[in-house]
DNA sequence: TTGACATATTCCCATATCGGAATGTATTGT
DNA sequence: ACAATACATTCCGATATGGGAATATGTCAA
């Protein structure tokens, strides 16, 4: 066995930075492929590639017009993500009340609040 | 080039099934590297290798003490994955807004508030 | 039909992976 | 010093990758 495919999942997919950009990019409004090749400063096929995965994990959906296909993130499938980090939180929490602690303690423990 | 290297950054570790298996079970607290490979049912060799990645990137803390390893979930290397994510939440709210509409429209929208 | 335009796919290559097996290293107890 | 314990590393093989170049596909316009 090797590597995960990048098209198993959206954790794999998102690992590749330069389709973070693109779902960033097209977020706000579904875009043709070539204002992406444009705006990102991207190869034409480079970008289809990434497009490609995107479509095949559920990152984006996409719609022919003519002889373009328009692109937009589906930030539903990004949710996952988002809430498995956020099991984490109560952690990170914790931790930078532990290093305020330590920080008071230090510094003398002038008040006790 | 080929595909970034799994060290390179938070994104790429946690792409790993392996390794996010790995975070959650140290979240809750340090464990020495034997109990993970008995928890979590996977070779010595195999943890270790993720370990590392884990270490190198940050999202784990080691403690040597004796011949044991203990290693943790450092949950603040995983707040930059939950807010790049969280970047999408307003949108994938609207997606449920424009969804739920458009349900209502079709029920018969019989109420309109 | 023919050509132009927009996008997708294929082929190639250097490289990075993960797992398994074997081996190396550090620490402790006797 | 020696053996045992706990991890870490290395070597291997199969496979997946992303970029570049070339080519294929699909759609429209004349």
């Amino acid at each position: 066995m090797a590597r995960a495919a990048t098209t198993s999942d959206a954790f794999n997919a998102v690992a590749e930075p330069r389709r973070r950009e693109i779902l960033n990019y097209l977020a706000l409004q579904e875009r043709p492929v070539g204002e992406i090749v444009d705006a990102l400063e991207m190869e034409q096929p480079s970008v289809s590639k990434h497009l490609r995965v995107l479509k095949d994990v559920g990152l984006v959906h996409a719609r022919r017009d003519g002889r373009q296909m328009f692109y937009r993130t589906n930030a539903e499938a990004i949710r996952p993500l988002h809430e498995w980090a956020g099991t984490f939180e109560r952690y990170w929490r914790q931790q930078l009340i532990r290093i305020k602690e330590r920080a008071e303690a230090k510094s003398g423990a002038v008040k006790k609040d």
